[in-house]
DNA sequence: TTCATTAGTTCTGAAAAGATGAACTATTGA
DNA sequence: TCAATAGTTCATCTTTTCAGAACTAATGAA
């Protein structure tokens, strides 16, 4: 199996790290590599979205996330860990990551509370994640 | 001739603002637009890239843009005029246009610079604007 | 060792999105 | 009324993305 390919800090491009997070279900595996300590392998996406994703297809979008210099992904055993190139990339492009990332909070909050005003269910929160 | 549709802003999401930026001539446009004080009409971006852009495929870039929230069009007459709609948008997602124009800067500059250290060419910047 | 299992990648064809020339619409000015 | 201009829409081609099937590589059990 050929090694997985990261690009490194300065070839990473705007373009590439906004197209990579324009797609809603790759921006939620981000936001989650971000905000967890530890690293996190691609199967605890397979229900990232509503409907389950096809291990190809998340294979796909973990592919775009490393090549845009998001993530690093390291195989360790059978199975891989990602972790978030943010520092390096906070450095390129200050404030960038946190812009972003925060942006897609504001719209989550806005849409659980889309029919009432602020009011959300108490239960489990947007995504449980396994650590 | 059917109206332009504009989002209103809570209907504005930050994965279509990332996919309409993720587009190096899209990024373009838009950063001349919200730099520029009058507004501007598509032909001037006729030649925004190294080649130029048919007009068929401009006006797809502009109603990407339209839809995404990022401008607004206005028919005036025989032209458009195309205003940035960024202060909505901080409102909305505080500080995520800034990130991306400022990213986008970082980039080209390292672009020019990259043989040379920090050492640029003095003839006319990145691309000139016709006011 | 050998085999089954698990985790992920690669291949391949189908579907969706993007680019662009040609035809069209709407406004202006001669 | 007609030509010119600015931009959109349509039809077609190209590129990208999706997802099932086959494949690879590591692990653990028999």
């Amino acid at each position: 199996m050929r090694p997985l390919f990261h690009p490194s800090i300065e070839d990473v491009t705007v373009e590439a790290i906004l197209h990579a997070l324009s797609d809603p279900v790759r921006v939620a595996i981000y936001a989650d590599i971000v905000g967890s300590e530890c690293s996190q392998n691609c199967s605890n996406f397979l229900n990232v979205s509503e409907k389950s994703i096809p291990k190809s297809t998340l294979s796909q979008h973990f592919k775009v996330l490393r090549e845009a210099g998001l993530i690093r992904g390291e195989r360790r055993g059978v199975e891989m860990h990602n972790t978030s190139r943010c520092t390096e990339i906070e450095k390129r492009f200050p404030g960038l990551i946190m812009a972003i990332v925060n942006a897609h909070k504001v719209q989550l909050a806005g849409k659980t509370s889309a029919g009432k005003a602020s009011k959300r269910k108490p239960g489990r929160s947007a995504r449980s994640k396994v650590h």
